[in-house]
DNA sequence: TCACATGTTGCAGTTTTTTGCAAGAAAAAA
DNA sequence: TTTTTTCTTGCAAAAAACTGCAACATGTGA
């Protein structure tokens, strides 16, 4: 038999059943383990199927989250997204939330760093659900189609149930005065419900939005610990912010 | 013999075999194995067809083989969401599985049905997140990075709160006397809260995975109200599953 | 016709690929 | 924790591929 002919046998039987074990594998094909250990391997190396402890399992659902093409502002969320990072320790429970800030920072999170995280947000979940490393949890309840977020009374009581370390916050305006506001009622009953479950917040902003404001509030400046821009934390811009508790990076 | 006249015998062969082995053409056609190799290779570089090690293989072969992007039996279970389409009603309350053949069923949604759907798969969230007559309700918890689906005690809890009209399922592997069964204990556990929790159970199954089984146990074949294939109902494949309840369609 | 260039084929030696095996490491299960 | 399973690594045998070479056929031009 062909190894060709054989590692499309085997994408068969993963697509067919979203998962095999290589032994139940190397049976059916009459080889050894170890040959259909290393097609498998191949096979993962191109994307065809992923390789786990002692199986293979159908990569038919995970879409890769390709970043859609124009992300506005991006290497400006990109610079956000790595100081944010750096904030990150092994085996620290953090929350993630929506929004394409959040998002890419999801995204760059390193592959080595164990990590707990939780999220209410559907693309931010696909992106981390691609990462063995990372423990993911999704907080569930009513999506939203615009946000493609979990909002609602449900998923505010699932929130109150758990405790971050860290909480990664995205927000639709910012101001030194009036702190964090949103267009949405919702929304701020959501990000609250966050941040009264961790006990530290970090704001990621990018500096366009600075001094911003909008009707409804979700919290003070000084109730942030961390503010993160794409700007050195020296820049003039910051000088509002440059007070008290709040850490600026 | 002309080298044209081989060459040509040589296709012949691939596109009637999918593949061949080199060593057979050689007797096959009475030259020795390095011309026949030779042959194959030029044929190769002029993209008649693919040649690997120790044989060469047709290029339809390997494109359905390259089908990264492309699902499994696409047509097949594409069949298999339109039936299963037709069962859902104006306003219904459905819950709809993970998997391929379950994703394409929420891609199939019509765009004016409204209904309400559970599901705990990130994929098929995603695709009926942008469906705005579709009242969406993810069902939280530890997303598996396999599968794409959120699972374990909290997610089964979540399960025992709610009541489907109707739950599309999907598994792993179905036979007529052994039922449903998984190779994920797991993955067992979490179906089974979804059959608690829906009036009526409606799987869908490639005919494919008819007569195969795994370790550990769903439900029972009787368990489930309809079953839906890309086959006609009354293909004698089906035969085995002609009894009792069981709706086939 | 002859000399010569060109292309094809088979052979031999060497290199590469594939495959299975075994021992220790790592991961999962009990 | 201990035990079992799976993974990795290195190795060796077998199969296949590649390379260079020689033999042979075919065609070309003098």
């Amino acid at each position: 038999m062909l190894k060709e002919e054989r590692q499309q046998l085997i994408l068969n039987e993963v697509d067919l059943h979203n998962r095999v074990l290589l032994t139940d594998l190397a049976e059916q094909l009459e080889v050894s383990v170890d040959t259909v250990r290393r097609d498998v391997k191949e096979l993962d190396a191109g994307s065809k199927l992923r390789k786990v402890h002692g199986g293979a399992v159908s990569l038919g659902y995970t879409h890769t989250a390709a970043r859609s093409s124009n992300v506005y502002a991006l290497s400006e969320k990109m610079a956000i997204a790595e100081k944010a990072i750096s904030l990150l320790r092994e085996g620290a429970v953090v929350f993630i939330d929506g929004g394409t800030t959040c998002l890419e920072m999801a995204r760059m999170i390193p592959p080595k760093l164990k990590l707990t995280c939780f999220t209410f947000s559907l693309p931010v979940a696909l992106q981390l659900a691609g990462m063995p490393h990372v423990d993911l949890i999704f907080i569930g309840g009513r999506i939203s189609p615009d946000s493609m977020i979990s909002n609602g009374p449900y998923t505010i009581q699932q929130l109150s149930e758990v405790r971050f370390d860290y909480a990664f916050l995205g927000t639709g305006y910012v101001d030194a005065l009036h702190g964090l506001t949103e267009f949405d009622w919702d929304v701020v009953q959501l990000k609250k419900a966050v941040i009264r479950a961790s006990k530290k917040v970090v704001l990621l902003c990018i500096s366009e939005k600075l001094n911003s404001q909008h009707r409804f509030k979700t919290c003070d400046i000084n109730d942030i610990n961390t503010m993160v821009t794409e700007l050195s934390p020296e820049n003039n811009l910051l000088n509002l912010f440059r007070n008290q508790d709040l850490r600026l990076l």
